[in-house]
DNA sequence: AATGAATGAGAGTTCATTCAT
DNA sequence: CATGAATGAACTCTCATTCAT
């Protein structure tokens, strides 16, 4: 909503109205388009749920990284958020760490094709991938290093890497009852552990 | 891989010479524009760099898996086929085991999309998705079940999952030199280790 | 706020001014073009004349059938509508009848291929036909019914077989001076004639 | 040198015996494929039938048109016979060219799409319906004229357009038993009779 | 003579992107 | 600002016809 919103990126300061009103429209219509077409979905079908013209996606996301980037910031701001705050809250480094995971994983599995989207080189959704690991990156190594410093998990792991390697593991669940991600990244996990190690 | 053939034992008979050639030809080309545009690279690319017409393509690959799998079954014929081989010649079951993921690694990483395109539901490449499973699965099970036998690694773990992960690891290397799907493997193998072990 | 727009009244509002004008064209265009390459001619060559882009064709008309129908409307309705008129205004039912069935052959036979397309089990066409008899079968049937009535020509011809019979047999005039439809019409509805009348 | 075949027009004179198998073959596959997908039915479809390389085809038919006709030959032909023959034996004129007229819409109708392909202007079977008139319009005329002497039919219409007109009527028959052809041209023949007459 | 591989024009269709209104 | 019509490149696939073997 247009109400005060000092830190809003895409806030309403100044704007008419509709176009506010336009952007919210296109921001659930292409997040619930993605999740049934995958990001790659059509403009014009999100222009269509959206009950809004084609330019006016344009106008608001010039390229389909923005409209993605936009549809999902909230919940990477989410996410990102809650690496210090499981930090807190958490019995040991380690398993802050792996809650952390557990979001994460929430996140990408539920995003029909975004962790394809995610892949370097997909030169349509480079920005997207630049914003995530940008964001996500650094909360993640604070996690890690952590654990490594409680010696709970091997030093020697680049937190983008095993990031990225996460990212991955999510791909290509949903259709398939017999690959869940979950578990997989419990191994990978699991082989950061000290050897000798429970 | 099919060595030289200076007398041309496989030209059979009559047309066969020609066909045999266009067919090597498209299979080179295929190779080389996958590496380059992925393996949904346009018809027209393959076909113009084979220097061959577009219905040669149809004709001896009338679907886009057909030609995939051909492009990829000696490797795959490979892989598949040095996994007793390997059992018999290493040290542990484990090491067996290790050594053949990293065959399989070579082999998909080398592969620009491939395993993009191992993905279920990718309908186009259901053909090639349930030939590279039909053919590897077993193999790695095999292997899996030795090193578990031999108490190297715990059970409970379902091929079919393990080697999916192991193929989503290495989707997107090449473009970024920070991201090596052999590292992650290793740790994801790691995991599998029974704690308490080195 | 409506821009240069001098004699625009069929404008409406907005982008409608260019929409209208296109599809007048496209008409106008897949008109011509039916008559020089029949109703099967290349969607290409429409859109070429029309000096419009092929997509536009699609937007207007998604199924060539729509198209084919579209452009003959006007006339199918005119034809119609004709019926009560000429059953009011002539001398006799049965001079109703003739005078419709030559507005009918006028239409078909200038219609390069439209009599053909008419055929049903012509997939892309069934909705021509269907079209086409849905508008004009009642009111041939009216007019047939009522030279029934005055015993001016025999009962027991079935209305939809005798339009189409007519159809029939303005099949590949135009190009053969030697064959005239409307002379053979002329015997058929003779034919229907009670036996002993002129 | 096979078979002495004084009147054989496809004739095995100095041909080889695989030719003339062939050309066999050939005729008899187009003839079932004709029949199942129109003669407009793909070559390859009526080469794979006949068990025969595409090529084969063009040798023994360069053009489609030759092949409709050599595969209709026979059936023309008997046609054609039958008019002198039904002449002599039946009880009038008038009949004998009513069951003339039977013979005709006999083949026409059984031949999807033949009658469509007789059109003049069907650039490829201009040959085809050249052959097909020229070898029954004489027969036609021969039988017309004498219900004509008879008395039997009014004069003044011309065999040719009469049996265009007759052959169109059997056009788009076969999907649709609401029309049948046999009907339309009794009353077609009907319209011909002499004002006055039963 | 027979074969069938190769060719490539041509038709249909989709969709990102621009731009007049 | 919003709209959605227009554009046309890009892609797939089919099939008549040629021609090397």
């Amino acid at each position: 909503m247009s109400t005060t919103d000092p830190a809003g990126q895409t806030s309403a300061r100044g704007r008419r109205a509709d176009a506010v009103r336009n952007e919210q429209a296109l921001l659930a219509a292409a997040a619930a388009v993605f999740v049934t077409s995958g990001v790659d979905a059509p403009i014009r079908e999100i222009a269509a749920r959206a009950e809004v013209g084609i330019g006016t996606i344009y106008r608001h996301f010039p390229t389909r990284a923005e409209l993605v980037v936009a549809v999902y910031r909230h919940q990477v701001e989410a996410c990102a958020e809650a690496g210090p705050r499981l930090s807190a809250e958490a019995d040991s480094p380690f398993l802050a760490l792996r809650r952390w995971v557990d979001l994460l994983i929430d996140f990408v599995v539920t995003k029909h094709g975004l962790a394809d989207a995610l892949q370097p080189g997909n030169s349509a959704f480079e920005a997207l991938h630049t914003y995530f690991l940008d964001r996500l990156v650094p909360v993640f190594t604070q996690l890690l290093d952590a654990a490594v410093q409680a010696g709970e998990i091997d030093p020697g792991t680049e937190p983008y890497e095993l990031m990225r390697g996460i990212g991955n593991l999510c791909i290509g669940h949903g259709s398939d009852p017999r690959y869940d991600p979950r578990r997989l990244v419990d191994l990978l996990l699991n082989g950061l552990r000290p050897t000798g190690t429970s």
